[in-house]
DNA sequence: AATGAATGAGCGTTCATTCAT
DNA sequence: CATGAATGAACGCTCATTCAT
C-alpha cells in the first residue's frame, strides 16, 4: 500500500519529535491538569479537593480530566507515583555513581535537598500520605507502593554505608540503621528550613557536619 | 423536686471527688467518644470516618456526639491536641528533670520512644496530619497550633545541648540544629520500628551510638 | 427485672397493633414513598424519574428515601416485586379455590380483570419491564423473578386446564398452550380497554364467550 | 472543478440507480447505524447505551450519528417506526390479499409468526416500549404512533372477521374482540416460544386448533 | 439529657451534544 | 464532510448536622 500524502506528512513529523502535534499537545494537557490537582492537593488535601475545582483552576470542564484519568483517586495516585518515580530514580543515580561513599552520601544530601526544594508541593503531599511511613488516605496499594519506593532508596545508601564501612571509611555501625539515620536527620531539617526558610535555612553543610563528619573515620 | 438535698448532696459529693457523679460521667462518656473517634481516625483517616460511625463505635446517638463536640472537626482537633499536649509536657518535663544533660536527652530518647509505642494510633494521626511538620487537612489553625507544640519540644531540647556544649560536655555545634536532626533521626527510627516492628525493632541504645555518642565529647 | 413504665406501655401497645406507633409511622412513610415512586415510574419510567423528584412527591428529602431503599434500583425492584406477589398470590389463591375448573377459571378472569384496574400504573410498570417476556431494564436478575412468577401462575392455570379437560370438562386440548392463550387474550383485552375504556369496556362476559365457551364440552 | 461534467455523470448515474453513489453510500451508512443502534438498543435498553458505543459499533464518529439523526431520541424513534411499519404494512398486505377469511386469518398468523422470529431484536424493543399497547419511555409522541399502527391492524383484522361472520364463516361475535383476542392469543404464544424456544416452540397450528377452529362455524 | 430520623447541600461521575479541525 | 475532543448540565448518592420527641 502506498502511505497518503497525510500518513507520509504525519511519519516525517513524528520523524523529527517522534510524537504528533496532536499527541504532544495531549500530553500537554495532562500536565496541566496534573499541575492543577498537585497545587490544589497539596494546599488543601484530597478530600477538600473537588473535582470541579481542579477542572477551573486547569481552565478545563470536568469531563474532560476524566478523559485524562479514570477518576479522582487515579489522578491522585498518578500524581504521588510521578513524584515517588522521580525522587527513587534520581536518588537511586546518585548513589550509583562512581566516587568514594563519601563523595557519594554527600552528592545524596545534595540531590535530595534540591528535589525537596524544586518540588516542595509535591514533598508536602509525599509526606501526609506516606509520611514517615505513615498513610491512612485513599488506598493501601498506593502507602506499600510509596513505602517500597522509600525502602529502596533507603536500601541502597545502606549499600554505600556497607562499602564505606568495609573500607574503614566510616565507623563500623549498622549501615541499614546509618541510612535511616542519615535519612531522618535531613528530613528534618528540610522540613524545618521549607516551613521557615528565613530563620532555618537548609544548610547541607551544617548536616554533614552533625551527622556526617562524626561517622567519618579519622 | 427538692433542691436543696439535692444540692447538698451534690455539694458532699464534690467535696470528696471534686467533681459530682454527673459530671464524672460526663467525663467519662466524653473520654468513651474521644477514644472511639481516635480508634476510627487513625484507621482509616478523618474523611473516611462517620459521624455514625463514631457514634456506634462509641455506643451512643449521633446527637450526643453534638453535645459534647461542637462539630466533626472540633472532636478531631480536640484529640490531636489531646496528644499534643501529652507528647508535649511528657518530653518537656523530662528535659526539666535536673540531672546532666547527657542523661536528660537519654531520657528524652527513652521517653519519646514510650509514647510513640504507647500511643501508635495517635501518633499515626498525628504525623498524617502534621507530619513532619506537614499538614493538609483540616484547619491552618490546627496545623500552627501542632507546629507551635513541636517547636517547643524542640526547643527545650535545644536549651538542653546549650547548656551541655558550654559544660563542654557536647561538642561546639548549633544547639537548635543538633536538637532536630537528634529528633529527625529517632523518628526515622521510630517509624521504621512502628512499620515494621519484627525486621527493625527500635533499640534506643543504637540510636544513641549513631548520633549521641558523636556529639558527646571524650 | 420489672419492666419500666414505657416499655410496659409499649408492650401493651404491641398487644393491640403488633407494631408500636414508631414501627408504624415508618411503615407509612415507607409507602408513601413506594406510592410516589410508583406513579413517576409509571408515568416516565425508571429512567426517566430522579430521586429528587420522588422525594419531592413523597415530600420527604432525598436523604430519606436512602433510609428505606439503598438505592434507585431497590426502589424500583421493591415496587415490582410487590406487584408481582400481589398477582401471583392473588391469582394462585383463585386457582386454588374448590369448585368445579370451570367456576375457577371464570373466577380467574374476574379477579385478573380487577387486579389490572385496580393497579394500572402497576400494570403499566410490569409490562413494560417484564411484557410479556421482554425485558430490557435494569437488572437480569428482576427480569428472570418476575418470569418465573408469571410462569407459576401459567402452570396453575394449566393444572385447573387438565384437570377440566380429564373431567371432560373442557376439549382435549394442551393445557399449557390453553392456559397461555387464556392468559394472552384477557390481557389483549384488559390492555385494550384499560387504554381507551370507553370504546372498549372490559367485558369479562365476552371474554369468556369468546375463548371458554368454545373450549367448554356441551 | 467542471460541474457539468459532475452534474452529467451524476444524472447518467441517477438514470441506472435513481440515486447517486453518494446518495446510495449516504443511505446505506445510515442503515449501518440504524442497525448498530437496534443491536444495542435492544441488547441493553434506551437508556443503557450510549453514543459512543452506538458510533463504536457502527464504525464511525459520534459526530458522524449527528448528521443522519438529530439526536439520540430520533434515532431510537426512526428504528421504531421502521419496525412498526414494516410489521404494519407486511399485516396489512396480509390482510388484503385475495381469498377466504379463513385463509386470510391463516396467513395473518403465519406472516405475524414470521416477522416476530425474523426481528426478535426489534420485537423485544417494541414491547418493552410500546409493549401491549403500554409505553413509558421516550416522548408521548411516538406511543401514540405505535399505538396508531397496532390499531390499524386490529382494525383491518376485525374488518376481515366481520366478513368471515357475515359469510357465516365464524360465529356471530364482535369482530373487533375477535381480532383482539386472535391477537393477543398469539402474541402469549410468540412470546412464550420467543423466551424458551425449545420448551415451548411455537406452533401455528396449535394456535389455530385452540383459537381459531372454534370460532369458525362447522 | 439523650436520641436518631430527617434533612439537603454538595460530591464524583456520566454522556448527549457541539464545533474546530 | 467526517471527525472525536471538549463540554457542562444533570444524575445518584453521602453524610454532617439539626431538632422533635
Amino acid at each position: 500500500m502506498i502511505p497518503d500524502s497525510y500518513s507520509l506528512h504525519k511519519r516525517l513529523a513524528m520523524k523529527k519529535n517522534k510524537l504528533s502535534r496532536k499527541e504532544r499537545e495531549q500530553l500537554q494537557r495532562r500536565a496541566l491538569i496534573l499541575q492543577a490537582a498537585l497545587e490544589l492537593f497539596s494546599e488543601k488535601g484530597y478530600h477538600n479537593v473537588t473535582m470541579q475545582e481542579i477542572a477551573i483552576r486547569a481552565e478545563f470542564a470536568v469531563g474532560t480530566l476524566y478523559k485524562f484519568f479514570k477518576n479522582k483517586e487515579e489522578l491522585y495516585k498518578e500524581i504521588l507515583m510521578q513524584t515517588a518515580n522521580l525522587f527513587r530514580s534520581a536518588l537511586s543515580n546518585v548513589l550509583e555513581e562512581k566516587g568514594d561513599e563519601y563523595a557519594q552520601v554527600k552528592k545524596y544530601l545534595k540531590t535530595k535537598c534540591k528535589l525537596f526544594m524544586e518540588n516542595i508541593l509535591l514533598v508536602r503531599l509525599y509526606f501526609a500520605e506516606a509520611g514517615a511511613g505513615v498513610s491512612i488516605s485513599v488506598k493501601r496499594e498506593l502507602e506499600t507502593e510509596l513505602r517500597s519506593f522509600y525502602e529502596q532508596v533507603i536500601q541502597k545508601l545502606a549499600c554505600v554505608f556497607e562499602k564505606g564501612i568495609q573500607k574503614k571509611f566510616f565507623r563500623p555501625l549498622d549501615p541499614y540503621y546509618l541510612a535511616l539515620a542519615f535519612d531522618g536527620m535531613s528530613n528534618a531539617f528540610l522540613f524545618s528550613g521549607l516551613e521557615d526558610p528565613d530563620r532555618h535555612p537548609v544548610d547541607t553543610n551544617l548536616i554533614e557536619e552533625i551527622f556526617f563528619e562524626q561517622i567519618y573515620l579519622t
